[in-house]
DNA sequence: TGTACATCAGTGAACGCGCGTTCACTGATGTAC
DNA sequence: TGTACATCAGTGAACGCGCGTTCACTGATGTAC
């Protein structure tokens, strides 16, 4: 890479870790001033341009680099999964790994999940999908291979996600102790479904 | 009432109705101005400081305002359910009803429910917390009048709330036809998660 | 009931401020020969 | 390798704009007698 891609590459870096920085401080990316993210960065606010088209460029470019993040802790999940066999609570460990490796991108999915810019949300949504489709190939397969009939299992996998997300949000901005409350507390919710869903199954 | 103070709350409910119909439009309360909210409302700017100290004030105002509406809604459905019997089916159609009342005041809960403000989300915890208590207390009584030991209904009403809620987000902008199929589909979890919390409570 | 004064919800004008965006520029880096 | 020109990331100054907030005001409503 040449001197000059590798010094822009830099100041693209800086703009978007003010931008994550000061997700930080109770805001919302909709929130957040050009002005702000180039004064944080450390460079004159006209020079955004030279890497953005505008703020909403520049978030979608975090969002892309949040599911990124996230589908790479999902990878590692999956791997864990198979060598140390409990499905929900290697994920849930995975998932709080996620959030104390990148609170700020899990903040930004999490604010634009109902934010304002249709863009984001369908964006996020997709991450969302990614993340509920994951567990649920594999409680297909799980039943499948323990000979049971696969039961509903989409309908639990999203309750899954659902309820991990809502933990999570919880958990951002709460000390180590009370995040590995909440983690017991999702994981166990977790397992209640999971029963719920297989003895319905047999029952029928 | 004297007629001063009815023109004077008439003002201020078309600020309060300005600003929730600017929440419709895809966006957060913190993204509103006061500026913008008073034109809505078809008042001087200024106009804005005989009703209200600053936006938080009206903000706060209408969450206050958003909580009152869930919980008539909430006192409504523990009526219909020691009629109708079913906690979970009317639970659910009961909080669809309130989506459908009153949209932009859950439009409010849910997004200032990971917002900007503490004081905000605060607000919103204690709504959702009574939300939460409702289930729970409905849900440990059945039980005991079964014969039955309650089971962890805490942990139970905490994720059929979360689950609700989190349904309630996607189905704000849907159609009915979706938002009827969203409906069962929560339904059909919280079944699930009961089914899983009693086969928990018997096994043990 | 009529009058004189007090109250106070709503106003128009003005303020200083931070914003996003544009412009013509600079000077280090890259390229061609 | 050295030179002459091209590129382009980053800049400082300037713009018009909407914002929140203040001020002294107006005139309808309320109150005391």
């Amino acid at each position: 890479m040449s001197i000059r891609q590798a010094q822009k590459n830099k100041t693209r870096r800086a703009i978007m870790d003010s931008a994550l920085g000061q997700l930080e401080q109770n805001k919302s990316f909709s929130n957040l001033s050009l002005r702000e993210v180039t004064r944080e960065a450390g460079i004159a606010a006209n020079s955004f341009y030279r890497h953005f088209d505008n703020m909403n460029d520049l978030g979608l470019a975090l969002v892309e680099e949040a599911g990124l993040s996230l589908r790479q802790i999902l990878r590692k999940a999956r791997e864990r999964i198979s060598k140390e066999g409990s499905a929900i609570d290697t994920s849930i460990d995975t998932f709080m790994e996620f959030l104390m490796s990148y609170p700020n991108h899990f903040r930004l999915l999490l604010k634009e999940q109902v934010g304002n810019s249709a863009e984001f949300r369908e964006a996020i949504h997709t991450e969302f999908n990614h993340f509920k489709d994951e567990l649920n190939d594999y409680m297909a397969e799980r039943e499948t291979e323990n000979g049971r009939k696969p039961f509903e299992t989409e309908l639990i996998s999203e309750a899954m996600v659902t309820l991990t997300f809502a933990m999570g949000s919880r958990a951002l901005d709460s000390n180590k102790a009370q995040q590995k409350s909440y983690a017991e507390r999702t994981k166990q919710q977790l397992r209640l479904l999971l029963l719920g869903a297989i003895a319905s199954q047999q029952r029928t």
